[in-house]
DNA sequence: ACCTGAACACCGTTCAAGT
DNA sequence: ACCTGAACACCGTTCAAGT
């Protein structure tokens, strides 16, 4: 087993320089903003940006990487949480702002669940399973009005995430509220 | 008022070639496929494309003209229908269900609906307006469980024709009833 | 009145050559 | 070990020149 070496000091700073480029063009442009401009504005040739990540889908999914961290914190605390059905509505709520950091991501989080060489591929089902799993318990706690799956919760945070990215969040929101009261019973 | 004049012959048929071709490029590869590709399989110059279509969307909207007149013409039969809940569930479907025809065009009634220039700004208002007033019966009949918009209601139309395009027609299916559900009352 | 195709600008991706 | 930048293939859009 090699040791890690340590990468050299110009390749750390390209790295970053990479990634507060493509933040920013993925904020401005979507998550397909041109790669080559990325490159020119981060100072480095194209190939450089290759070499860091071979994939569009692998620099998304550095950008990604504490935003990522952050929402599954989110989703333990949510397993724990006393109200199966509120924990619930909350992770739908909290997925659907997710993934609508970048215009264009909600795609390849719905693309990343079913594509095991997506780089994306496993943060999207380990989101389904934290989806899987409060849906369980709301389910154990009778909190349910009609049956669901976990491929349906999935699909209702990638769709109202996709309608976020274009209308408003105030939008993507209250398409999750319209979904949920059909899922959800209503407090006796 | 200058009278229309017949075109000529080879325009003609050079119209029908890139629409037959368009139609088949937008169902293979969606409606971002590309327009010279279409052009050289049509048998026609880059030039020619866009004389007769000046852009993707005029092109579009040439190959949607058909489904959309079956589209309203549902849609005014779902407006005299004596059950206003049903109906609305049922204009919902349908629309959901236009608009996966091609990969991409979900996107693009979206934007058609606030962006005046677009060449599907006309018929999205009248889904739109069909979806209002499909509403406006539900309410009035005291089918509404909760209250909702025109807006929420094309959001969803969109939203799940979206899911449908990458998932199946079951999933977007699945997703409408699931808000669906959330918005009407149930029977008594 | 319509068509052609060259021209321009832009992009994704690879890879031999450099340091 | 990493970087450069030319090379290749592909695309959207315009427009002068043709018929």
């Amino acid at each position: 087993m090699a040791a890690a070496r340590r990468p050299r000091a110009d390749a750390l700073r390209n790295r970053d320089r990479l990634l507060a480029e493509a933040d920013a063009a993925f904020r401005e442009k979507g998550t397909d903003a041109s790669l080559e401009g990325i490159a020119r504005r981060a100072g480095v040739a194209t190939g450089t940006l290759y070499g860091h990540f071979p994939t569009r889908r692998a620099l998304l999914g550095a950008l990604l990487r504490d935003r990522n961290a952050e929402l599954f914190r989110r989703g333990e605390e949510l397993l724990a949480a006393p109200d199966p059905a509120a924990a619930l509505t909350a992770w739908v709520h909290a997925v659907t702002e997710h993934a609508a950091a970048y215009q264009g991501l909600a795609a390849e989080l719905a693309e990343g669940i079913d594509d095991e060489a997506s780089e994306l591929h496993e943060s999207c089902v380990r989101m389904a399973d934290i989806g899987d799993r409060l849906l369980e318990n709301a389910r154990a706690a009778g909190a349910l009005r009609r049956d669901a799956t976990g491929a349906d919760l999935f699909a209702l945070m990638n769709a109202a995430a996709w309608t976020g990215e274009r209308t408003s969040p105030e939008q993507a929101g209250r398409l999750v509220d319209l979904a949920m009261g059909g899922l959800l019973a209503p407090p006796c």
